[in-house]
This record gives structure tokens, C-alpha cells and sequence, in this order.
DNA sequence: ATCTTTTTTGAGTGATCATTCAAGTATAGA
DNA sequence: TCTATACTTGAATGATCACTCAAAAAAGAT
């Protein structure tokens, strides 16, 4: 045995997540994760390798996150209620809101470069929308939705528009607050 | 008078506008810039000052194509059938597909450093959504719209429609032709 | 207390960044 | 043809980039 490491290795990723999230792939340089992390550049490549894989490491922990966020919601209030409280909760949970998806954002960014993390990103998008999709089903399961919809279909849109409104929450919070209203609404309205 | 300079300023500025829109303000080097407008650096700089003057310059370009887009729409069709229009060119058009909005990406990426683009990005969005609103009061006035609905919401909901379906355009092109076709469709259903 | 193993430190690496500028080149007007 | 005035060139600037590594420090095991 030897000396234990001074730092809790989620504490980081968490707070590197914070940061790349906020400032993007480019636009987070080493000398910003050094300060949001307290590391040194040795402690840094010794814990994680390189910024790409730290970065790769947030995404996942973001992607978790979110999975967690709506498999709680789903427990507690079943399908269709939780698509429908998931949009308000992306606007008005203060950890979220002013944040457009961080899976989305990356994506963005480095899909015209070929960056290998725009494809991680994507496959992540990916895995939420399927998770949406097993919620629409559940939802028609239910009979909350008419049989006659099609649950990838409504997936697809449900994404879709999740991410227009986490753009505008970025832009402009009340308004999306009024888009994530309407969201639900709609969703109310699938039973027909 | 003296020597006359060897480019078309709009021309540069349509490509760098381009490979900006593709890449991103970070991820785009002088170099890439030098490569696609093939100039060196001294008549880049004399040109246009620097990085982000041009980029600014392209954001400008970008935006009054789209106005532009919808003016012409408007014209031949009508505000409604325009705005059933605009989502179909914005997923078909190969000048179009696969690229999410510059105008959204910029801001996304910007907006968490402060940089000043971000603020320009958001501002020509805003732009944008107001002529959306004046569709949406025309298409009223013409009796395709029923007057209880808010054209001022209908645009907000609009352009974050818009936004989340050229994310997926620039992740699925196919799925988002069938988006851009279910928002046409509630376009329709406006009316009562 | 000493050894062994691991972590931490921080100066230093070469590469690339946006930008500058003096020198060279081309052209319109005289 | 000559001159004045622009435009073009490309090497050079200092800053910052992600990353490396040898040396110092720390702590469990004996």
C-alpha cells in the first residue's frame, strides 16, 4: 500500500461536467479544469489520462443523471405524467435552467469537426430517446394513449421538442417555462 | 486610385461563412479561413479586421438568407402555407440539411464564455422570431388562423419547434423530414 | 524508524493560436 | 513612362494550447 489520492474522483468529474458543460470542448481550456478541480497538470493526466476522456466521463455522468432524473419521476407518477413533468423540470430545476442539453451542445460543436465525442454524444441522445419511446409505450400500455399513436414517432417528436425548448431556456428562461407548459398540455391531449 | 483587390468581399464572405457555420467559432483556425478564401494573412486582416469581424459578418449574411427564405415564401404562398413551408426547406434543402441553425450553434457554444457573439447570435434569433409573430398576425388577418390563439406564442413555439428539428437534422436527416412534415400538419389544425 | 509505493508538484515541451508588419507587387492616373 | 497608392505576401510575434516528467512529498506496511 501506498499514499491514497487527496480527491473523490465523482467530486471531479462532477465538477468538470460543470464547467465543460457551461464553456463547451474548445472552449474549456486545462488551465480552467486545473482551477475548477484544484489539480495540478500531473495529478490531472495521472486521474484521468486527457481532457478528452475526462470529458467523455462527464458526458456519461450527465446522460446518468438524466436517465435517473425521469426512471424517478416514472416510479413516483407513473409514465405519462412523467413526460409530461420532465420539460418542466429541464426549465425550472435551478441546476438545469439557463443550461441547454449538454448532449445536445456538444454535438453542435464538434459534429463538423468529426470529433469522436459528437459520436458519443449522439449515441447518448440516442439511448434517451429510446428511453422516451419505452415511456410513450408504457403510457399506451396504460391506455393514457390512444392505441393508434406511434410511440417512436411521438419519441422522436417528444426529443425534438425538448431540446428546441432547452435552447430557448438558455435564451430566454420564462419563456421556455410558457413552451414547457404547452408541451404537457399536449401530451394531455394524446388519449384521443 | 491604385490596385483594386483580386476578390469578391461577398464571395469570401459566403465561404467563410460556410466553414464557420460547419466547424464553429472555435473550432475554425486562420488557417482553415486562409485555406477556404485562399488569402494570406495580411489580406485577411486588411479585409476584415479580424476573426471576429467576419464571423460577425457571416452571422449577418446567414440571417438575411433566412429572412430573405421567408420573404419569398410569403410572397408566393401566403403567411400560413409559408410557414408550413419554411420547416420543409429548412430539413430538405441540401444547402440546409445536415447543418443545425448557425445562429442557434453560435450561441450555444458562446454564450457560456460571454463572448460577444453570442449576444449578435441572439439578438438576429430574436429577429427572427418576430418576423415569425408577423406571419403568424398575417395568417390570422387571413382567417387561416382562429383569432383566441397569441400569434406572439405561436412564434415562440414555433421557433423552438424550428430549433429542435434542425438538431435532429444534423443528427437524422430522415427523421426530421418526417417532423418537419407533422408541423406542417398542426399548422393546419390552427385554425379552430 | 525505515522502506515501498503512490500521488503531487510545477517547470518545461513543442505545437498551434490569432495577429502584425515590412517588403514586394500590381495598377490607375498623370 | 513614371509615380502614387493601394493590395498581397509570408516570415515573425508573443500568447496559449494540451501534455510530460523528474523530483519532492506523503502514508501504509514492516
Amino acid at each position: 500500500m501506498a499514499r491514497a489520492a487527496l480527491y473523490d474522483r465523482d467530486d471531479l468529474i462532477k465538477r468538470a461536467k460543470s464547467v465543460f458543460w457551461k464553456r463547451g470542448w474548445a472552449g474549456t481550456s486545462l488551465k480552467d479544469l486545473e482551477a475548477a478541480l484544484d489539480t495540478r497538470p500531473g495529478s490531472f493526466y495521472a486521474a484521468f489520462g486527457s481532457k478528452e476522456a475526462l470529458y467523455k466521463l462527464t458526458l456519461s455522468q450527465y446522460a446518468q443523471e438524466g436517465m435517473d432524473n425521469i426512471n424517478a419521476l416514472c416510479a413516483a407518477q407513473g409514465a405519462l405524467a412523467a413526460l409530461q413533468t420532465y420539460p418542466r423540470i429541464l426549465v425550472e430545476d435551478p441546476a438545469m435552467a439557463g443550461h441547454a442539453c449538454m448532449l445536445a451542445k456538444t454535438f453542435l460543436e464538434l459534429k463538423g469537426q468529426d470529433h469522436p465525442l459528437a459520436e458519443v454524444a449522439n449515441d447518448l441522445l440516442f439511448q434517451m430517446e429510446q428511453k422516451f419511446a419505452a415511456l410513450f409505450v408504457a403510457a399506451q400500455a396504460a391506455g393514457d394513449i390512444a392505441p393508434h399513436r406511434d410511440p417512436k414517432a411521438l419519441a422522436r417528436r417528444y426529443q425534438s421538442d425538448l431540446l428546441g425548448l432547452r435552447v430557448l431556456a438558455a435564451r430566454a428562461p420564462d419563456q421556455a417555462k410558457a413552451i414547457a407548459r404547452d408541451m404537457a398540455d399536449e401530451l394531455g391531449g394524446l388519449s384521443a
